[in-house]
DNA sequence: TATCGACGTCGTCAATATGC
DNA sequence: GCATATTGACGACGTCGATA
């Protein structure tokens, strides 16, 4: 699904406004950095808890918005801004790679589409757009620090890690297998030993952890599939709808080309 | 047959988002 | 603020086709 402006759940209730139908009726609700062209809004009905809008939006060209079930499309101008009635909405669009945009809580929140629409000149390094783009950005893991400075692996995190608590001490230990935090006492000869029920109660959080992360992972890696063959399905409606065009310009030319002879 | 690279899948970690 | 959910990144492993 290319483009998806997502409740939570399924619905069928989204309602669509036509900018061509209807034009003009927001153009003043935009901000002054963005130049509008057009505007569409997309109306989520209380009534219908969620709805599943699918959107193609694409650099310097009209752009398509239609809902998952009913296949109601809308023609986006270039340059356009989509309004979401909803807060907490979130729009994917494609330029060569994914880009997520999640629309700012308040309602009728104004949304350009990233890096395409006549506004975003790229010269603006300070605009929210880019900050917001480059909070998404995640910094490197741990790990991957760690491989870069050339550590090998690391069995036991020493000294400055313990700490002493109650007469227990937290050591916090990381191998092949992963990380964990281990508790431990030592006796008055300083031996150490691991109080049995902490341990046990230790070890089957993590492992409880472990289950539901693996079974989260399953989940996550079928939904980006189901995702991305949402999207290769929108390619292939898209370039349908082209061929189509193409070829209604076409007839329409030799039509005028005839009329002109005559 | 052994080896190698490409590819897919899975489990895990960790950062971030979200709900309460 | 904390617990939980989500998801990108990473490494391990298995499979498959190509090649020596």
């Amino acid at each position: 699904m290319d483009g998806m402006v997502e409740e939570n759940g399924t619905g069928s209730g989204t309602n669509v406004s036509d900018p061509l139908s209807s034009p003009g009726s927001s153009a003043n609700t935009a901000p002054p950095h963005v130049v509008v062209t057009s505007i569409v809004q997309l109306t989520l009905p209380a009534q219908a808890p969620s709805a599943q809008v699918q959107s193609v939006i694409q650099p310097n060209q009209q752009s398509v918005i239609q809902t998952a079930s009913n296949i109601q499309s809308v023609q986006l101008p270039k340059g356009n801004v989509i309004l979401v009635s909803k807060p907490n909405s979130v729009i994917h669009t494609t330029q060569g790679t994914l880009q997520t945009l999640q629309i700012k809580p308040e309602p009728n929140s104004v949304v350009s589409t990233q890096g395409q629409s006549s506004d975003d000149s790229g010269s603006d390094d300070e605009s929210p757009k880019r900050k917001y783009r480059e909070m998404l950005t995640r910094r490197p893991s741990y790990r991957k620090i760690l491989n870069d400075l050339g550590g090998a692996e690391i069995a036991v995190i020493p000294a400055g890690t313990i700490q002493t608590d109650s007469g227990l001490h937290t050591l916090a230990v990381s191998g092949t297998g992963g990380g964990a935090i281990v508790q431990y006492a030592t006796n008055q000869d300083g031996q150490f030993y691991v109080p049995g029920p902490i341990l046990e109660d230790q070890t089957r959080k993590r492992e409880l952890r472990l289950l539901k992360n693996r079974e989260a992972a399953r989940e996550c890696r079928r939904k980006k599939k189901e995702y991305i063959k949402c999207l290769e399905n929108r390619v292939a409606v898209l370039e349908n709808q082209n061929k189509a065009l193409i070829e209604e310009l076409k007839s329409l030319k030799e039509l005028y080309c005839q009329q002109k002879t005559e």
